[in-house]
DNA sequence: GCTAGAAGTCAACAGCCGTTTACAAAAAAG
DNA sequence: CTTTTTTGTAAACGGCTGTTGACTTCTAGC
């Protein structure tokens, strides 16, 4: 019905994918990417990944390597807390909430693939190791003391724990968006880590 | 050269197991509530839960099933947060700062199993209701207004994300005992969102 | 136009998964 | 003692996994 003349006999139907390998490597690490941040390492079959970036399983390890190189790759990018750590810290946790709640829901984003990472025996280390020195230290250095490095554990365990919540244990309590109460709460929280955290 | 008479020919070595079929039932239950606390769902293979049980893979699938039926055989006990939950407000955040961090780590603990079930398409469904009929529901009605929902989940997010750091993905940073300074800081947050969290 | 190589597909591999079936042995019932 | 039921093992099933090698097909260089 589509096509009336010209015999298909060797064009199937579609125009058979441009032949881009630049652009190939990035869907796949997008399809790799998103397919972590929802599925986990373990969940994310490489044809699935393959299927979402509309091309052959074969193709990815071509370009890949394996799929633990895959997701060595797909992790390799910011965690996207350094934007936040600037001389303001007056409002800095009403930032990082509305950042959070703002941003919608199963994206693709690296601190999803490496929650998902726990407990995963092949990339838990690779994850832990990769959180402690992006996030936990240069957060600590910008939170100075006292107790730096406990202030900036807590915070990043408010933070991954809500995002868990939203991202993949999705609650109804957290579904809301950047005016929700628990928005403001988390807010309140993270500034208060921020100005020192007085003594329980 | 253990035996010396009476040729071993229907006996191989070990005593074939006791018959007793609900130590085996509880014994199956305990293997597979640590590998679903450790390793997730998805990498807790039916023969590694039998193996850790000392018995065989259909075994497990007689007593409970199917793995799934299994999972929620291991979810089906209490979280453990009620305990706290009495009419002492005002030193509740050290109580569970001190409990969380004195747990041994890596142990089978039933919100372990339930943050792995993060993204496991099979049993998130589970965990996540879970979770919010046994742990927000109660704790939002115990901390009662304002807000009481968003800061049980706020507790619960605090909670969870270092929990999970300790557990799963186990940077050096949460690694420490009850007496750490990340504890403290624990127990002064959690305080902090029980006693009513002012405004940001 | 011809050729070399890049880009992509296809089918198959070995290995693991949850589950099932068939069977052995111990205990209990008669 | 014989029979039945319970408790356990052994082996296999189909299906899915990551990965591989042989094979097309398009494109760039001469």
């Amino acid at each position: 019905m589509a096509q009336r003349k010209s015999p298909p006999r060797r064009r199937p139907a579609a125009a058979p994918r441009p032949r881009d390998a630049e652009q190939t490597r990035s869907e796949i690490l997008h399809a790799a990417r998103v397919l972590f941040a929802t599925r986990g390492y373990a969940n994310a079959g490489m044809r699935e990944i393959a299927a979402a970036a509309g091309i052959t399983p074969a193709l990815v390890v071509r370009y890949f390597g394996s799929k633990r190189d895959l997701f060595i790759a797909a992790i390799e990018s910011d965690i996207g807390l350094g934007p936040f750590l600037g001389p303001d810290r007056a409002t800095v946790g009403r930032h990082i909430a509305r950042y959070f709640f703002s941003k919608p829901m199963r994206e693709a984003d690296t601190l999803s693939i490496l929650l998902h990472a726990a407990g995963e025996p092949e990339v838990c280390d690779l994850a832990t190791e990769l959180l402690a020195a992006r996030v936990i230290q240069p957060l600590a250095r910008w939170l100075g003391p006292p107790r730096a490095e406990a202030r900036a554990a807590l915070l990043l365990a408010i933070i991954s724990g809500t995002w868990l919540f939203r991202q993949a244990l999705p609650m109804r309590a957290f579904t809301g968006g950047p005016d929700t109460a628990l928005a403001s709460c988390m807010a309140a929280q993270i500034q208060h880590v921020v100005d020192g955290l007085p003594e329980a």
